[in-house]
RNA sequence: GGGAGUUUAGCUCAGCUGGUUUAGAGCAUCUGCCUUACAAGCAGAGGGUCGGGGGUUCGAAUCCCUCAACUCCCA
């Protein structure tokens, strides 16, 4: 059967992603061997896959495949998270298209529609994750929310509760009025927008004509300003300061204060202090003991404290009372001005600093032992660079706001009994809470008094037990799964949520397990298009992925992804990578079919291949060792490099090309044997890298015993490492080099023999003249003593090669190459020389440095007469 | 405003415990080849005063100082 030119990726895949699930390859369950686990960062459930998720997931892929090869028991878990927020969007967002509005439905009823939806998209990502080849056990697959999962979640809400760790207090949060929702600091954006500073007086009481001008972005807020603060030092405040103004349109008399905290020469060096709608105007307030008047709803329209402004939106107050202190004299001039404004992550609308009561995790003694254990080198940060943004972190780490105003999650575990803020109790059940509150209030409590929080937890307070919850790890202490797989190994996200997400689940694995979760972290890039542009939905600069998929083959796609990658690096996306990628894999199929169409037969393997099979299972042995060394520092790419330097050039370019039998001749089976031998180890090395066509491959070279897969054969051993041999190999690929390029300056065809004469006046190792002869297309090969006139010529180390001319030959252009060569070779001898000649150098350097580079100048000078007299005979 | 990092060929990056380096790789470019595994290929070539300046040293891409540009994190 003729085998296609083109390697045809499709039902390779199809065929071998389900073969290895009907033999679960991918299923672990704790036994003798060495674990290796993985926990998956868990995609929003309803998410679909993107570039980021492709990158991040073929890292763990490769890692989990080469540590099952290496005979671990790789466990790879897969998941997803509920994604309180964003999901919670997409759902009221689908109802509103359905003409329902949240408002309109009863809890109950909205998380029926909420968990319909995710019965319906989510796990898509999953299936599409299959697609890459990802190796993970599916069989457990978990959510944020299954049942065990909440347990555990709520479990811990209680524990720190109980532990004094977690409280209610009244904060400054930052409110997104679109989502209705706090946001944690790391969930808001802060950009750069063009926006305008108004100046606006306001005027002193019992004054005739004095004023205090003060400079605002945000004059609507003016509504809820309780005092006018300027710096102590401020000459030209000093004497307002304990007077009072008049705030323009409310007319309420409102203090002036002085605090270092006022910036002079930052507007007019006047602040108008709104402790109810700014962090560092509440701290203010604070210390001064000003009032706070909250001027917005939660939505962000003004409420009764806006006075004739009520019950329109902060945005057009902005506009209109822009007009008002206008008209009545209060404005005196707008600059335009460039400020940093916070907006949500999620929504995209501004975020306005509010007042709320809202639950928090005290984080500074539960960060202690995670900024430890990394700091001391327990868990590893690859690269490491990134420790000390963690660090920085860490060590200023600010109390955990976990309560969202969402109904998707996991409700908060509080029940509220009376009017008080603190008439309320924490536990796991109703009935539970009311025993405790009758305790706690002292008195009889019915079931129709007590109330649950209406808020759902963070998304990342259940995902920070990730790697625990998994394996049931706080639902059944101690069970066999959790001994045998915690702490995980290897962890592969993104730095962006180093505090999110990897900061917080090593502080859970401290706090509950009293262990790491996971030994190393590898932090992957941003994956960025070819404008530098963060790739993402909003911009539509992202390819789908499936699609690069279905044109490339998810092999050629890893390779794209992974060929320009290094840890921490951001991976400037380009599709030639997989181009380059399905070239490759186009490459490795073709040397398949080389080797699949050659006759065997019993005769004598000749000397070439003799040789060459000595070279490659060194030169082989070499790189395993570097591929070996590189992935145990996470230096994916380049062990990727190194495997696809080896079967290009290495296999491809020399080995194939040196042991290749004439046109329809056979080859003898010893070769044979061996090659394919050779073949079956790199299809192992490549396997990690492109699963799919190393299992095609590996059952199409060899008759395999059943159960006899790739996916679980035995990583390479490497073994000896001939490196004379090495340095021979190098010395016959100079000299084929040399060979190589005289016909192409020569215009002598490919196919034409030639012959080759070697003056020896350096001793040559001749082990490769049989590879010579046949790499050069060489008629003979001879050792002469003599010079070979009318013959081009060249040098490997100060010995001489002719090829005796053709019919034609171009004195001149033989002439400049020598000339140049022999500029160069002076030059490059004065430099050695200008180093000999320095006594500093000669009494400084190590004598090893100083037998080098004498080495330098004795080879440079035999060259140079090489040359010389090569040049005299030419002229 | 505070902190961290980056700057080496057209692009993406190695090299940075100073010395076989007048700097390497892949991709891209150019030249010649449809040579019976592969044009998704083969063979060859060109391309960098290692961001600027200063210093330490016998010797600096590598160490120190300084300036500049960019990126990220925090406020």
């Amino acid at each position: 059967m003729e085998i296609p030119k083109t390697y045809n990726p499709r039902n390779a895949e199809a065929k071998w992603y389900q073969y290895w699930l009907d033999k679960g390859y991918f299923n672990s369950i704790p036994d003798n061997r060495e674990p290796y686990a993985v926990v998956i960062p868990p995609p929003n459930v309803t998410g679909v896959l993107h570039m980021g998720h492709m990158l991040n997931n073929t890292i763990q892929d490769v890692l989990v495949r080469r540590a099952r090869m290496l005979g671990k028991n790789a466990c790879w878990v897969p998941g997803t998270d509920h994604a309180s927020i964003a999901t919670e969007a997409k759902v009221v967002q689908k109802l509103r298209e359905q003409g329902i509005k949240k408002s309109d439905l009863s809890r109950e009823e909205f998380l029926r529609h909420a968990f319909e939806w995710k019965d319906k998209h989510g796990g898509i990502i999953l299936e599409q994750l299959k697609k890459l080849g990802a190796s993970c056990d599916w069989n457990r697959t978990h959510f944020t929310m299954d049942d065990e999962y909440s347990e555990s979640v709520i479990d811990v809400f209680i524990d720190l509760f109980k532990k004094g760790k977690i409280y209610r207090g009244l904060r400054m949060v930052n409110w997104d009025p679109e989502a209705l929702t706090a946001l944690s600091d790391e969930e808001v954006i802060y950009r750069e927008v063009n926006s305008k500073l108004f100046f606006v007086r306001y005027k002193i009481e019992n004054s005739i004509d004095d004023w205090l001008t003060i400079a605002t972005t945000r004059p609507e807020t003016i509504l809820g300003d309780t005092a006018i603060c300027v710096n102590p030092k401020d000459e030209r405040y000093k004497n307002f300061v304990g007077k009072k103004v008049i705030v323009p349109i409310s007319n309420r008399l409102i203090p002036v204060i002085a605090d270092e905290y006022v910036e002079m020469d930052f507007g007019t060096g006047c602040l108008k202090v709104t402790p109810a709608h700014d962090i560092n105007d509440y701290e203010l307030g604070k210390k001064y003991n000003l009032p706070t008047i909250d001027i917005f709803r939660p939505n962000g329209i003004l409420n009764e404290n806006g006075l004739h402004f009520e019950n329109k939106d902060r945005f057009e107050v902005r506009r209109l009372i822009e007009e008002e202190l206008d008209e009545k004299g209060y404005l005196l001039k707008i600059e335009d001005h460039i400020n940093k404004v916070g907006f949500s992550e999620r929504t995209n609308s501004v975020i306005e600093p509010r007042l709320s009561l809202q639950w928090f995790v005290n984080m500074k003694q539960l960060a202690e032992p995670a900024l430890e254990n990394v700091q001391n080198g327990n868990i590893q940060f690859y690269p490491e660079k990134f420790k000390n943004t963690y660090r920085h972190w860490m060590e200023n780490i600010k109390d955990w706001c976990i309560s969202r105003q969402l109904w998707w999650g996991h409700r908060i575990p509080a029940w509220y009994y009376g009017p008080d803020t603190n008439d309320f109790v924490v536990a796991k059940t109703k009935i539970e809470a009311i025993t405790l509150a009758k305790i706690k209030a002292g008195r009889e409590i019915t079931e129709n008094q007590m109330k649950q929080d209406e808020d759902v937890l963070d998304t990342w307070f259940s995902s920070w037990l990730w790697p625990i919850s998994v394996f049931n790890g706080l639902t059944k202490p101690g069970n066999e799964e959790i001994k045998y797989y915690y702490p995980t190994n290897d962890l592969v996200t993104a730095p962006e949520i180093m505090f999110f997400w990897v900061a917080r689940m090593i502080i859970a694995g401290y706090e509950y397990m009293g262990d790491l979760p996971f030994k190393n972290v590898y932090y992957t890039g941003i994956v960025r298009d070819k404008l530098g542009r963060k790739m993402s939905k909003s911009l539509g600069n992202s390819p789908d992925p499936l699609d690069l998929i279905e044109n490339y083959g998810a092999d050629g796609v890893r390779v794209g992804i992974l060929i320009s990658s290094p840890a921490g690096n951001d991976l400037p996306f380009d599709s030639a990578q997989c181009e380059q990628g399905r070239n490759f894999t186009n490459k490795i199929w073709n040397a398949y079919r080389l080797v699949s169409a050659w006759e065997v037969k019993e005769i004598e393997q000749p000397q070439a291949a003799r040789i060459a099979v000595d070279w490659f299972q060194s030169k082989f042995n070499k790189t395993l060792e570097e591929i070996n060394s590189a992935f145990d520092k996470f230096r994916i790419s380049d062990g990727l490099m190194l495997t696809y330097k080896l079967i290009w050039d290495d296999f491809c370019s020399w080995y194939l090309e040196m042991i290749k039998p004439g046109y329809e001749q056979p080859i003898d089976s010893k070769t044979l044997n061996e090659t394919k031998h050779f073949f079956s180890e790199l299809l192992k090395i490549l396997h990690p890298f492109t699963p799919f066509i190393s299992e095609e491959l590996w059952h199409l070279i060899q008759k395999r015993e059943f159960g006899e897969d790739i996916i679980v054969a035995k990583w390479p051993e490497g073994g000896f490492i001939d490196k004379k041999l090495l340095s021979q190999f190098e010395y016959m690929e100079k000299v084929v080099n040399q060979i190589r390029n005289i016909r192409k300056q020569q215009n002598i065809a490919n196919k034409v023999k030639i012959e080759l004469f070697i003056k020896k006046n350096q001793p040559i190792d001749s082990s490769f003249d049989s590879v010579i002869l046949k790499m050069g297309n060489l008629s003979q090969l001879q050792y002469t003593e003599q010079k070979v006139s009318q013959s081009n010529s060249f040098i490997v180390n100060a010995n001489e090669y002719f090829i005796p001319f053709g019919d034609t030959i171009d004195l001149e252009s033989e002439k400049e190459k020598l000339l140049a060569d022999l500029s160069y070779t002076e030059k490059f001898l004065n430099s050695v020389r200008v180093k000999l000649t320095n006594e500093k150098f000669i009494s400084g350097a190590p004598e090893k440095v100083i037998e080098i580079e004498r080495k330098k100048e004795s080879d440079a000078l035999s060259k140079i007469a090489v040359l010389t007299q090569k040049i005299d005979e030419l002229s």
